[in-house]
RNA sequence: UCCCCGGUAGCUCAAUGGUAGAGCACCCGGCUGUUAACCGGGUUGUUGUAGGUUCGAGUCCUACCCGGGGAGCCA
C-alpha cells in the first residue's frame, strides 16, 4: 500500500512553509510507522480538541468519512471517533500528487492527516484543517454503507459497520453515560455493586421462557432472566447492592421493545419498603435523565431528539394504584376487568397522558412474581410498581417489596409449582434475620432507546440479540 | 404460538397481466468552499424458491424459505 507524505517546516517566523514530499511504500501490514525523517511531527489531537487548538499544527488519525471535490479543491471529512472534522486541500496549496492521491481515497479508507487548524465560520466545528500532509494507512474497499437511506435488515447485517454511522455512534455515547450515571448514582447512595452469575439452575420467577444449555455432568444449567434472587442474598450482607449485567429472554417476542439479551440493572436494599423502592426508583430516573442531559446534549441532537420532555423528569413522578389506573383506562373507554394485567397498547396510552415517568402501584398479585410481598391492607394486590416512561414508551421498571415471611414464600413456591429444592438457598434468607426488602430491575436498552428516542431497542446495543439474528 | 405486512440491480425503491426502470454506490469526464455537493456519460438483474393459471406472470393462485412489527410474555 502506499502513503503519501508531504511535509512541512516552520521557519524562523512561524510560517509554515513546504520542506519535502514523499511518497513510499508502507508495510502491507500493521500500523503504518509516522517516523517518516521528512516528516515535520506534530502532536496527535483528537477531533473533539481541536478547537482549542486554533492556529497549531496537528496530526489527527481516523478514516474518511465523505469526500467531496470542486475540481481544484478536496473536502476530505475524517473521523476519528470523538468527532468529524473536515481537512481542505486546495490545489494551489499543496504538490500536485499529493491534490492527485485524494482523488483516489475511498470512503472510510483509514489515514493521517496533518496540517494547521483554523477558524471556519462555515465548520460545524468551527474549526477545520488545512491539510499538507495525508498519510495513507489502507485504501479501503468500496464500502457496503451508502449515503443515502437503508432499510434496517440490511443495517442490522452491517452493524459492525454500521456503528460508524452517525446514529449509532451518537446512541452508543449516550448508553455510554447512562451507564456510569447509573453505577455513579448507586455508589453515592450507598449501594455496593455485587453481581449475579449468569449460569443458573432454575428459573427466576418461574414464568418466562430460558435459554437452556448442558452444564457437565450436573443437567441442564439456564441463562438468567434475573439477578435479583442474588441480590437478595447480597443485601442482606452489604445492607443496599446493585448487580447490572446481562439477562436472557427466550420468549419467542418480536418487537420494537424485545431483545434476547439485554442488560438490566437491579438494584436491592435490607429494610426497604414499597414507599421506599419507590423513591430510590423517582430518584434514580431523575439523576441518570439529568446526566445524560448534562454529558451528552451533543449527541441529542444528532439523533434529532427533543430535550424538553427529558427536561420534565423531575421528582416528584405521579404515583397512581392499580384501582386508579384501571378507573383511567375504563373513563378513557378502554375494557378491563379488575385482576387483568395491563396490556401493552393500555400501558402505553397509560403513560402518554402524563409528562414524566409514571409509577403504578399494588398490581393484583395474581398476575406478579411469586415473590412479592401481598399488601397488609389488602392481601389481593401485590406490594409492586412499574415504572412507566413517558411519549408511549411503557415500562422500564419493575420493582417491589418482597416476601419477607417463610411461611408465605413457602406457599407462594408451593401455588406456582415451583421446585423447592431449587430455591432452598432463597428460603434460608427468610430463615436467618429475615428483613423487610425490596428493590428493581431497570432495563437498560429500554432507558437508552427513551431516552435517544429510538424506535427500537435494537439501536439502544452494539450488537442486538434478537429471535431472527444473532450475527453479526 | 397466533395475526398482519414485505422480498425487483451492491443499497433505497418504481413498474394497468404486454420490451424490467430511477436515485445512490462504482467507473470516466467537468467544476476553487463543498456540507447526503453538483453537472454530463457509462457498467450493474436467475424479480426469495418450487409449482400452477395464461397466448403472455415482477404482477394472479398454492406451498415453502427469509425478514419485518404487533398480540401474548416481559425490562
Amino acid at each position: 500500500m502506499l502513503a503519501i507524505a508531504f511535509c512541512v517546516k516552520r521557519n524562523p517566523a512561524g510560517m509554515i512553509v513546504p520542506r519535502a514530499y514523499s511518497i513510499g511504500l508502507c508495510a502491507p501490514e500493521g500500523p503504518v510507522s509516522c517516523d517518516n525523517p521528512d516528516m515535520e511531527p506534530a502532536p496527535r489531537v483528537p477531533v473533539s480538541a481541536l478547537p482549542a487548538h486554533a492556529g497549531s499544527r496537528v496530526e489527527i488519525a481516523g478514516w474518511l468519512y465523505n469526500r467531496r471535490s470542486s475540481g481544484k479543491i478536496h473536502f476530505l471529512q475524517v473521523r476519528d471517533g470523538t468527532g468529524v472534522v473536515q481537512a481542505v486541500v486546495g490545489k494551489g496549496d499543496v504538490p500536485p500528487d499529493l491534490f492527485e492521491r485524494c482523488e483516489t481515497l475511498a470512503q472510510e479508507t483509514s489515514l493521517i492527516v496533518r496540517g494547521v487548524v483554523r477558524a471556519d465560520a462555515r465548520a460545524p466545528l468551527g474549526v477545520e484543517i488545512g491539510a499538507d500532509s495525508v498519510e495513507v494507512v489502507q485504501i479501503a474497499e468500496p464500502y457496503p454503507l451508502g449515503k443515502k437511506e437503508h432499510g434496517p435488515d440490511f443495517l442490522l447485517t452491517q452493524r459492525h459497520l454500521w456503528l460508524r454511522s452517525r446514529k449509532p455512534w451518537a446512541v452508543l455515547r449516550v448508553r455510554d453515560s447512562v451507564i456510569r450515571a447509573i453505577r455513579d448514582f448507586f455508589h453515592k447512595e450507598g449501594f455496593l455493586c455485587v453481581d449475579a452469575p449468569v449460569f443458573t439452575p432454575a428459573a427466576c420467577e418461574g414464568t418466562t421462557t430460558l435459554f437452556g444449555v448442558d452444564y457437565f455432568d450436573l443437567g441442564k444449567a439456564y441463562l438468567t432472566q434475573s439477578g435479583q434472587l442474588y441480590s437478595e442474598a447480597a443485601a442482606m450482607a452489604h445492607g443496599k447492592v446493585y448487580c447490572f449485567g446481562p439477562v436472557f429472554r427466550a420468549e419467542r417476542s418480536k418487537t420494537r421493545r424485545h431483545l434476547t439479551e439485554f442488560w438490566m440493572v437491579e438494584p436491592e436494599a435490607a429494610f426497604y419498603t414499597l414507599n421506599d423502592v419507590m423513591s430510590l426508583a423517582e430518584r434514580f430516573l431523575e439523576a441518570v435523565v439529568a446526566r445524560t442531559l448534562e454529558e451528552r446534549r451533543e449527541e441529542l441532537k444528532i439523533l434529532e431528539r427533543d430535550p424538553v420532555p427529558l427536561e420534565r423528569v423531575r421528582a416528584p413522578f405521579p404515583r397512581i394504584s392499580y384501582d386508579e389506573a384501571v378507573e383511567k383506562i375504563r373513563s378513557a373507554g378502554g375494557a378491563i376487568e379488575w385482576g387483568e394485567d395491563f396490556g401493552s397498547p393500555q400501558e402505553t396510552a397509560l403513560s402518554a397522558s402524563y409528562d414524566r415517568p409514571v409509577m403504578v402501584h399494588r398490581y393484583p398479585a395474581q398476575v406478579k412474581a411469586f415473590y412479592m410481598k401481598r399488601d397488609p391492607s389488602d392481601a389481593r394486590v401485590a406490594l409492586c410498581v412499574d415504572v412507566l416512561a413517558p411519549e408511549g414508551v411503557g415500562e422500564i421498571i419493575g420493582g417491589s417489596q418482597r416476601e419477607d415471611d417463610l411461611e408465605a414464600l413457602l406457599g407462594r413456591v408451593r401455588e406456582h409449582k415451583l421446585p423447592q429444592e431449587a430455591f432452598e438457598w432463597y428460603l434460608d434468607l427468610r430463615r436467618y434475620g429475615s428483613v423487610p426488602h425490596g428493590g428493581f430491575g431497570l432495563g437498560l436498552e429500554r432507558t437508552v432507546g427513551w431516552i435517544c428516542g429510538l424506535e427500537h431497542v435494537r439501536e439502544a446495543i452494539p450488537f442486538p440479540r434478537m429471535m431472527y439474528r444473532i450475527v453479526p
